[in-house]
RNA sequence: GGGGAGAUUCCAGAGCGGCCAAAUGGGGCAGACUGUAAAUCUGUUGUCUUACGACUUCGGAGGUUCGAAUCCUCCUCUCCCCA
């Protein structure tokens, strides 16, 4: 046995709660363990990313990971930790979402390294030949309604109401772990602390059906220190698909971590040692204004999520759209480099002729870019001190857009606040 | 099937005939301060307008009224309790 994964866990603070028994088996054996994935999306998101970590910790500990796509689950609707019903996905969309995150998935798991190497399973598998009428004799069976009932997950729900539908959805879940582990062996459900309840509903299972034992390990559910919710910009979920969202921007996520989160972040979403990581944070401290954790943090992600040469242009553009660079650097940019630099950020047309003739200002940030909503927004906006443009601010709404305005004959960078930034070409 | 409560601007939640584009809190956005952090403070948060102001909003459709988010009728939806 390599290393102990439940130490391993402990320390990267990713340990929340786990059956007793469970350590003792994971060091006697080589153990297969699974954690689900529900298919919402066609991208897993950062959030999913601990789970993903969780595996290959698993993984590296010697242990099978096992990768449950949620077929059927996604088809249900899991209400742990929401608060309203939630809507089905068609059939069409879930099976694109399952092949997209299998694609994500094979990124970060090894397949192909003998005895522990990676699986995937799709619980449609077993569900789809599965009436609904044997599903109630064979397992609704072996699980009271009062146990059931008592699930956090349906009593946060009883106040607003859940239907029959979300209501089974532990059922689902629960015989997915009896299948697994009736006809793969596997022996542990892992899962983020909101899963509990729905994976122990599945060692219950077991217990009752087959005389049978299995284990659960849960991770805690990564907040922010501000209580807000983790893995979520202005601009909604951050996602793992370049497509969706750009290594600029997903650089920047991480590097945007607070003090107080990114201690907690370098451990979970690294595979940094412990000793390197508190040398880190120890140079950290000297000098917090350099934000070497988070720098650390967000250029091991990237390269490891997107590539090397995603995490360089990254960093190119925010030294360029943060640092002390300010107009003069940006007009020094080559036309090439500009356009590599911005890749991530959002661009706009706007037509060359209109910008001959100059155009006003809100003009320009709402109706030709669309920058802003409303002209109103636009003018308040600009008003209060809050829009650039090629870096300089600008704060009276009389002034013109023109061609005069144009970097390398052909760009304009506007940018909203400090974060903010559009790029705009004239055609 | 019976009884009750309710649907308000992003959310929560006041308002119960004119003073309501609608209190308050949260959230969002921006500014100041900073380290592209946190905390704090300030501004802003329906649309159009430089502004005065105008216009469209309070589940839906009608109606009463000089005037309705507020009153009446019908409808839709939600929750709770009983069978």
């Amino acid at each position: 046995m390599k290393k102990n994964f439940v130490a391993e866990l402990t320390w990267r603070r990713m340990l929340h709660d786990m059956i007793p028994g469970t350590e003792d088996l994971l060091q006697g054996e080589i153990v297969r363990g699974y954690i689900g994935f529900d298919p919402t999306a066609d991208s897993l998101g950062v959030g999913n990313l601990v789970q993903v970590m969780t595996l290959l910790h698993f993984q590296q500990c010697g242990h099978q990971p096992v990768a449950l796509v949620g077929g059927a689950t996604g088809m249900v609707g899991d209400p742990s930790g929401k608060s309203q019903e939630r809507n089905l996905l068609n059939e069409d969309l879930l099976q694109h979402n399952l092949a997209c995150q299998r694609k994500q998935l094979e990124r970060f798991l090894d397949f192909d390294c003998g005895a522990n190497s990676a699986l995937i399973v799709n619980n449609y598998d077993w569900f789809k030949g599965f009436t609904f009428l044997d599903f109630i004799r064979d397992v609704g069976k072996h699980i009271s309604i009062n146990y059931m009932l008592a699930k956090d997950s349906v009593q946060k729900r009883l106040e607003t109401g859940m239907s029959f539908t979300e209501f089974s959805y532990q059922l689902v879940q629960g015989y997915d772990f009896y299948y697994l582990w009736k006809h793969h062996g596997i022996k542990l459900q892992m899962g983020g602390s909101d899963q509990w309840g729905n994976i122990v509903t599945g060692t219950e299972l077991i217990r009752r059906k087959d005389g049978g034992e299995a284990f659960a390990l849960t991770t805690p559910l990564i907040k922010k220190a501000d209580g807000t919710k983790f893995g979520k910009t202005e601009g909604g979920n951050v996602w793992l698909d370049p497509n969706r969202t750009s290594s600029y921007k997903f650089y920047q996520f991480w590097l945007n971590a607070s003090d107080e989160d990114v201690a907690n972040y370098i451990r979970i979403f690294t595979l940094r040692g412990q000793e390197e990581i508190e040398a880190l944070e120890a140079e950290h401290a000297k000098a917090p204004h350099q934000r070497l954790l988070q720098k650390e943090l967000a250029r091991d992600i990237t390269v490891r999520v997107h590539s090397e040469a995603a995490y360089h242009a990254a960093v190119e553009a925010s030294d360029i759209l943060f640092g002390k660079g300010t107009a003069a650097a940006l007009m020094n940019l080559s036309e090439d480099d500009l356009l590599a630099v911005f890749e991530g950020v959002p661009q706009v047309d706007v037509s060359r002729s209109e910008l001959e003739g100059g155009i006003n200002i809100v003009e320009f940030l709402c109706d030709k870019t669309g920058i802003f909503s409303s002209r109103g927004e636009a003018r308040k906006m600009v008003q209060g001190g809050g829009v650039f443009l090629n870096k300089e601010k600008v704060d009276d709404i009389a002034r013109t857009v023109s061609t005069g305005d144009l970097m390398n004959n052909r760009y304009i960078l506007a940018q909203k606040g400090k974060k903010n930034y559009v790029l705009i070409k004239s055609l």
